[in-house]
DNA sequence: TCTGGGGTCCTAGTCCTC
DNA sequence: TCTGGAGGACTAGGACCC
């Protein structure tokens, strides 16, 4: 999909098209997640700090993200994908590759290309939204096609000219190859794929270590043979927050990792997975992160168990001058649990009752007790109907309303406890279909 | 300018066992 | 009993991707 999430943005929210759109961390410390291209006119681009974003793009619309909301368009379009053939890999919400032999969908570069403007028409059809192509006879290629085949685009690498497109090519183009290892090849006098493939592969391996050289190497002789894979096994689970402001206090810095070792298990259960390895996860007021990680005797998805063991991790770690970011993660998955190690909580277990382990998220209280309500968000009035959160702050939410397939909306301003006003679903894009949008098929 | 969140994979060092 | 090497498990960190 093109600008994904900004895109989706866009076709809900009618006053927002052609405009510059930024999705990202609303935060002092946010950065951004997609911008529309009219934002990348003024120099945004994803990962960028939102501080820097707004110096740059003033006037754009800030939105948070609205996952639920893309999660939904990507599975109409990943229902698409797999009308085409059982072998889907699905990279993020946006992205996929398709293998599209397995399907006997195309079996030649004329068939392929038709298989893959069929697919864009579809998806602009079912979701409203425009999607990239892009057609070749591996998955690095077809990544690269895709993304210059963006915005709105088919990109076909026909059979033979693989090595001449690529050689050109700057090494950051190779899949795995970012600014470190794109700054190690360029002092090795390395900038382009045709001068990794003069370079030799013992080279690549001397400069990069074996894993990364011999792979480089294949990929700048356009050797992929990685298949389509349909179903990845999650490896691990964890969550994270980064705050707003450094958190000194020792007590507190417990208390929030106690807090994410909770949300950490309750997406694991929420996957029906356990795992054996507990990683704590410290960036501190110096951007300096480190990991610590205590592997058990055997797989848990009991909230104490890996309550005791982040705790017991953290205290290994220095946090004087404060932390920015914590997490807490779990590895080594299984799908089932050792009874025993509910032995590992005890102690700890009496005075964590059992009512913990069915909290509700700390985010759902904050709604209940405060009512927030975040920019891009949909709203219900009882008497103006549909319309989005455009902005909120002292008491006052300012909401325009519209819908996907009105016009321009009217804002106004209401007071935030105004019971007339409720959050809302997001409305279908196109009328009759439930609601997103792809790009990337290896054929 | 000041850097999110959720992942994967690789490397290297240490420790332990055989 | 001591020693050395091989190999696996574990740990920590780095790089990369979307």
């Amino acid at each position: 999909m093109d600008a994904f999430y900004a895109s989706a943005e866009q076709a809900s929210k009618p006053s927002l098209r052609g405009k510059a759109v930024i999705v990202g961390g609303l935060g002092p410390r946010g950065v951004v997640a997609t911008a529309s291209y009219e934002a990348r006119v003024f120099g945004v681009r994803s990962a960028m700090p939102m501080a820097q974003a707004r110096r740059l793009a003033p006037n754009a619309a800030y939105l948070v993200p609205r996952f639920g909301f893309y999660r939904s368009i990507s599975e109409q379009v990943m229902e698409l994908l797999h009308s085409l053939s059982p072998l889907v890999e699905p990279l993020s919400l946006d992205e996929a590759f398709v293998d599209l032999e397995a399907g006997d969908a195309a079996w030649d570069a004329a068939s392929a290309r038709l298989v893959g403007e069929k697919l864009r028409a579809e998806i602009r059809a079912d979701t409203g939204l425009t999607g990239s192509v892009g057609l070749a006879a591996c998955k690095m290629l077809a990544k690269i096609a895709s993304e210059e085949a963006k915005p709105n685009g088919l990109v076909l690498v026909e059979p033979g000219t693989e090595r001449a497109k690529l050689g050109p090519m700057s090494v950051r183009m190779l899949p795995g190859v970012g600014p470190a290892t794109g700054d190690h090849l360029r002092r090795a006098g390395i900038t382009t794929v045709d001068e990794i493939a003069e370079a030799g592969e013992d080279e690549l391996v001397r400069l990069l270590g074996k894993a990364h050289g011999h792979a480089l190497y294949a990929m700048a002789l356009a050797h992929d043979d990685r298949p389509v894979v349909a179903e990845r096994e999650a490896k691990s689970v964890s969550v994270e927050d980064t705050y707003d402001v450094d958190i000194h206090d020792r007590v507190r810095v417990g208390m929030e990792v106690q807090r994410l070792a909770d949300r950490c298990v309750r997406r694991l259960r929420g996957a029906g997975l356990s795992g054996r390895t507990i990683v704590l996860k410290v960036r501190r007021y110096d951007f300096s992160t480190l990991t610590r990680s205590e592997t058990l005797r055997g797989p848990t998805d009991d909230p104490a168990v890996v309550r005791e063991a982040a705790a017991r991790l953290l205290d290994s770690v220095d946090t004087t001058g404060g932390v920015r970011l914590l997490g807490v993660g779990v590895s080594g998955l299984a799908d089932y649990t050792q009874e025993d190690l509910f032995a590992q909580a005890a102690g700890e277990g009496a005075e964590h009752s059992a009512d913990d382990t069915d909290e509700e998220p700390v985010e759902e209280q904050q709604v209940v007790v405060e009512r927030r309500w975040p920019s891009g968000h949909d709203v219900r009035h009882a008497e103006f109907g549909h319309g989005w959160v455009q902005g909120s702050g002292l008491g006052r939410v300012t909401v325009r309303f519209e819908t996907p397939d009105s016009g321009p909306g009217r804002v106004r301003t209401f007071r935030t406890d105004d019971p007339e006003l409720e959050p809302a679903d997001p409305l279908p894009l196109v009328e009759g279909r439930p609601g997103a949008s792809v790009h990337g098929v290896g054929a």
